[in-house]
DNA sequence: GTGAAAGCGCTAACAG
DNA sequence: CTGTTAGCGCTTTCAC
């Protein structure tokens, strides 16, 4: 190991406490105060002190700050994929939001495709080994055990766009049920009465609460669902759910379809348009849910449910950062932001 | 600050070397050496402390042994926005690798629109802060002072998508001259004899690299460029490019466009289809850069000189962590990764 | 307000 | 192979 003043040359970073206490002829703790917000700093040792480290080109050691403080300022979160871009739009929120409160973002990706279920384990470890200040789950497909976990780990946890059968750990969701019924309202509005369902995960809580209120509504409007497929969340998925409904006789075909995400709807609408010829809106209708970026498109103005993504974010970082300087266990809070439908092309007018 | 042995309940990470080492009858360098990968382990020590590791529930502490080896395993890596989905490919290919070989992923969006220039600095500084092993910058629009920064800073640097004046940092970068040359080729061969060009970001590498390519081919073949506006990368000013070269009198068209990437493409085709009803590929022709994921997709079906991500990921990588572990500097080293077209139907057939 | 000193949890000589 | 020990760079009592 090296010896203390031996500086391997190069590394501007090596400049430390007791080289600008040196210069500034204080101890360090007094440079260490002026570093400190809200510490007990003298004037004049104060701008010595800066000009010091400016002089040196000091930078304060993350990583020493963290392991004497036990705070690290850095979340931990985690995706499983980031293909539908309603994740990198969140991403993008979270992270802005984040930085602008002085914490960091440790990026995990949980591609399901290609991890089996010892890596949530993994997983888990290292973010407990990097110490986060808290975890968000973005993932719908993460089991409820992770969550369960970390959140018995001490560390923070919010559940990003699904929330958990135990009530213990916090969670930021969209009004889905009421996004569902919103669907529902629509279609019927706009002269639906063979509604189909594609379905997410199964056991995604997102798209069962998504269902529950389109069965919700159509069972208030004395209509039964038509017809009902799984999507999985993924392309592929999602097109044989669409063949599997419209690719039959015209007669049996829904004229309506509720996808449980843009992101299956995009392929969902390739497969009736292209591949089956099918005119949208005039024979079957779509609607979605979360406002994706592309739905906007000229290629899709898909009609959707939206997610209040801002909303969403701004209570996650909020929730987060609440608890992490709580000294107290906070208990587990569940924020419903509200959805709105957005009118387009997929839906007649 | 808290004495030895108090522990705050509820805190399971609390646990450390010293405590594996008292239940295992053990030092604790023993506990450090049995969870250090090529240390003399002691067959039956090892046993004992893993033990006694598991019955506490015991955790490396990543912080307090980077702060003891000065490696974090954390790579940072910056983007400037994740709405073209080329870059969510590649955060999911990199953070896929580098977890893999057991780093982590810090991530920096430095979203343009809202920061400033000092934030550069900030970012900066709050990666060297953290001792993050590595950086790569996969933004477009970063500026090259910034690259030069982090080198001097001592700690390995790639460049992702984009190459730098300065020959001292590395980069993986797509073959884009050849990539532009393969563009005109194409269109040059399907027919088209008016080509336009809408670039990037006038001051991207990449972009630049593109057109030179484009106007090099074309040169060979003794044509022209025919038109050519700046899209700077985003979905507005490329429909503006898109208007500006194709919202006028049809004897003044061009019959084909070459754009720097897919992400604008997808707004230059909403406004040819939509906005002024021209038939792709009949009217006219496009192609553009990337072969991001939507572009495969139904509703665009764009014709495209695919990056490998595969193999841009990898190099940067492997590039990175050479660097790494290497203890003299390394020279910085440029890869050059091969293009290929796709052809899809926004091109004649 | 300021400095001395004791850690934070782990690693890496060094001597046995 | 094992234990002892001296740090890594910073924060935070605790006296002065």
């Amino acid at each position: 190991m090296r010896k203390g003043k031996t500086r391997s040359p190069g590394r501007s970073s090596v400049v430390t406490l007791s080289d600008v206490a040196a210069l500034a002829g204080v101890s360090i703790s007094a440079v260490s105060r002026t570093f400190t917000s809200g510490a007990s700093a003298g004037k004049e040792t104060r701008r010595r002190v800066l000009a010091a480290a400016q002089q040196l080109g000091y930078r304060p050691n993350a990583i020493a700050r963290t392991l004497s403080t036990r705070k690290s300022r850095i979340i931990a979160v985690v995706v499983s994929y980031l293909e539908n871009q309603f994740y990198p739009s969140v991403l993008e929120a979270l992270s802005q939001l984040l930085q602008a409160r002085g914490y960091h973002v440790l990026l995990f990706i949980r591609n399901e495709s290609t991890s089996k279920d010892s890596e949530t384990d993994t997983f888990l470890l290292e973010m407990l080994q990097y110490q986060v200040d808290g975890i968000v789950l973005a993932s719908t497909m993460m089991s409820s055990e992770l969550a369960a976990h970390c959140q018995e780990s001490g560390i923070p946890v919010v559940l990003f766009n699904r929330t958990s059968k135990m009530n213990q750990v916090s969670s930021v969701a969209s009004d889905n049920i009421e996004g569902g019924r919103l669907a529902a309202r629509l279609l019927l509005r706009k002269g639906a009465r063979r509604i189909a369902f594609i379905a997410g995960l199964e056991d995604s809580s997102t798209s069962q609460e998504r269902e529950q209120g389109l069965l919700a509504e159509l069972n208030d409007n004395g209509v039964q669902l038509f017809g009902r497929r799984v999507g999985e969340y993924s392309l592929e998925a999602a097109s044989r759910a669409a063949r599997g409904l419209f690719d039959v006789a015209p007669s049996k075909r829904p004229d309506a379809v509720f996808v449980a995400n843009d992101h299956m709807a995009f392929a969902v609408l390739d497969v009736l348009r292209i591949e089956l010829q099918l005119q949208i809106p005039e024979d079957v209708q779509v609607v979605a849910f979360d406002n994706a970026p592309q739905s906007g498109w000229g290629g899709y103005q898909l009609t959707t449910i939206e997610q209040n993504v801002k909303a969403m974010t701004e209570a996650t970082v909020s929730i987060l950062l609440e608890q992490i300087s709580s000294e107290v266990p906070t208990p587990a809070c569940h924020i419903v932001t509200p959805v709105t439908t957005v009118l387009r092309r997929t839906t007649k007018s």
